[in-house]
DNA sequence: CTGCTTGCAAAACATTTGCAATCCC
DNA sequence: GGGATTGCAAATGTTTTGCAAGCAG
């Protein structure tokens, strides 16, 4: 199950590598055909299994929306969704300090902060409207 | 759009408050189904939309698992799934102080956290391994 | 070469929706 | 009685899988 590399692997991960926010699998699937044309959908999905298998890659779902894919590695970071245009943001920092929110006998081994709201971009328009 | 309390309603109403997990929605299903015979799947998809709609349920979100619903209103808290035996637990507390990691002419409007790891049952079975 | 990987299309799954009958207010 | 709500079943959309052919090692 060593994972190969292949032309289509490199096409998603350099699309992965290439994309500010995380993306969903069809917009994968379409940054991906850019540089590999005839690429399936279904080849994405196994894409996305392995590389997620292998830690390379890193599933980010919230609510409301399909999940999205991004490449791990990038260091430790969260997300904010803007509800306004829906777009999912890179969100660095983050306030450490969460091990004495688990409940006791619990052993604490990662975890995920979404946050909610409107986006710069969002912010203004709603201002000016 | 005034919610009309129905059977089908108060059935899914009580499952979830009886509920100490979030619930899947065919948990849902099930556990709705012991007070409404006869309960559909669609109507259980309705009510989650109609009284998420509403703010009477939370929709949890949690990579490489189904939506799960919660009532909400039990007062600010966020969840802990086990690695182990995959449920969803209740976390009280909050690192608060999130504001400050929200980009700059971000409007911050909620959070959610997820903590990974394992639950008291599933750390002492490993242990013992 | 040998076997994992791909593309295509069909299957599997979960969620949504149309419609006539029903129930709530 | 009027209109929202339900149940059923079919539609929708997404993710997975089977299979023959292609490419990596």
């Amino acid at each position: 199950m060593a994972v190969r590399h292949t032309r289509q692997r490199s096409a998603i991960l350099a699309a992965l590598a290439a994309a500010a926010h995380p993306l969903t699998a069809e917009e994968l699937l379409g940054a991906a055909q850019a540089h590999m044309p005839g690429l399936a959908l279904a080849t994405v999905y196994r894409a996305i299994r392995d590389l997620g298998d292998e830690g390379v890659l890193h599933v980010v779902a919230l609510p409301g929306a399909p999940p999205r894919y991004e490449r791990a590695g990038r260091g430790h970071h969260h997300h904010f969704e803007c509800r306004g245009c829906g777009k999912v943001f890179h969100v660095d920092g983050c306030p450490g300090d969460l091990a004495r929110l688990a409940p006791k006998g619990f052993a604490l081994e990662g975890h995920e902060i979404v946050l909610y709201g409107q986006c710069a971009g969002c912010a203004g328009a709603r201002k000016s409207a």
